[in-house]
DNA sequence: CAGCGATTTAATCAGATGATTAAATTTTTT
DNA sequence: AAAAAATTTAATCATCTGATTAAATCGCTG
């Protein structure tokens, strides 16, 4: 599964994001990364001082891996609609390879506040960002209802995520397996992209 | 902040919420619930037999928390515009109160799916509703988009419940405080309601 | 008040956990 | 190859944690 770049940091790093992404920071101890790692629990001391900052380190990168993405697509000079569209795609696909992800993370920052000082770089570009002008230009040109970026970023975010906080809430309510919450989050994301879309695009805000 | 009724076992629940849904089941320890009640540890033991099940007791009353006004309007000889204002309505009072309760379970259950088996009950309950009918029915009658109701659902859960998932990140992202949020939160879910009700009661599906 | 059951406490146990240490082994440098 | 540095291991420590036990206290009934 990995290149033969495999150090025994990298190593331990890979099982530790494995294993915290499942059980938590609280909920791991240092002794599962360890045999998820192959290595003496010792050697998680001698590469990183503590359990705490191998998981800052984990914590780090997971961050990236949710924020980056979306960063780059919201700054690309493409069109709303597609922009919406592909925003809306790039998480989904990213969610679909990794469900935990986002609850893991805004977990993980309710538990220990503290954590965000990590993330504040990432977190303030989002609304600072292309997109933001973006939207302001086309409510000035009257092409979209006039609303703020951040309702339409949360809105974009709020209904592709949850679908995977809440998965196996939902997996449980309609009696799902695994192909099946798949299908039904694929159809509604459909859903969700149409209504966004109509309801940001539509020719004139009723007032 | 209590009345009289104020027995020993109730005491203990209450601290014992208050701790769970602040530092999560891994986070806690008996000993941390104990002084929160002002009580010696091994009381926690008579009462509950251990740590794990205090936990379900709780579990289980705060899933009832989040579903029980819910289930209550799904069912109500009410009109569909107005049902699902109320739903959203409700959700937001009840997350303005408690903004903490969808992540927290939602987390619990990734972490220990088993726990699942306590909530069966009501998560059946809420697709199996009037208000599955009554979608029906409008779509029948070409009121509103056809669409699955559980897709409905989900929309108007999540749209609602990521705001109060990822209040921290929101915070941070736009550099609010509380009182920030709270009007952030009113003004996106009057956002929220109208891009739902337009979406679905719109004259003609786009096809 | 004596006796009995319910409630509460202090003390303690056994196991888990994060971390350290000192020694062994491997790799790199000279 | 010898010396030095980096890596890995086994053993161990101190503390924390969930749970138990045995004794003390309270409240009630006869």
């Amino acid at each position: 599964m990995k290149c033969l770049t495999d150090t025994t940091e990298e190593r331990i790093k890979e099982a530790a994001k494995t294993v915290f992404l499942e059980k938590g920071f609280d909920g791991t101890t240092t002794r599962d990364i360890a045999s998820a790692a192959g290595i003496n629990s010792a050697l998680m001391n001698y590469y990183f001082r503590s359990k705490e900052k191998l998981f800052q380190s984990i914590f780090n990168d997971v961050c990236t891996l949710l924020f980056k993405g979306m960063l780059e697509l919201i700054n690309q000079p493409i069109s709303l609609r597609d922009k919406i569209s592909k925003l809306m795609d790039h998480q989904f696909q990213m969610m679909m390879q990794n469900p935990n992800l986002t609850i893991f993370i805004m977990n993980e920052l309710r538990l220990n506040p503290e954590r965000l000082y990590g993330t504040i770089g990432m977190a303030k570009q989002v609304p600072e960002s292309i997109f933001h002008q973006q939207i302001e230009d086309a409510i000035a040109q009257g092409i979209i209802t006039p609303i703020d970026s951040h309702h339409i970023l949360t809105m974009i975010i709020a209904n592709i995520q949850f679908l995977f906080v809440s998965k196996p809430m939902t997996m449980l309510a309609q009696g799902l397996d695994e192909a099946g919450f798949n299908a039904f989050a694929t159809r509604h994301m459909e859903y969700v992209k149409d209504m966004i879309c109509e309801y940001l695009f539509k020719p004139e805000p009723v007032t």
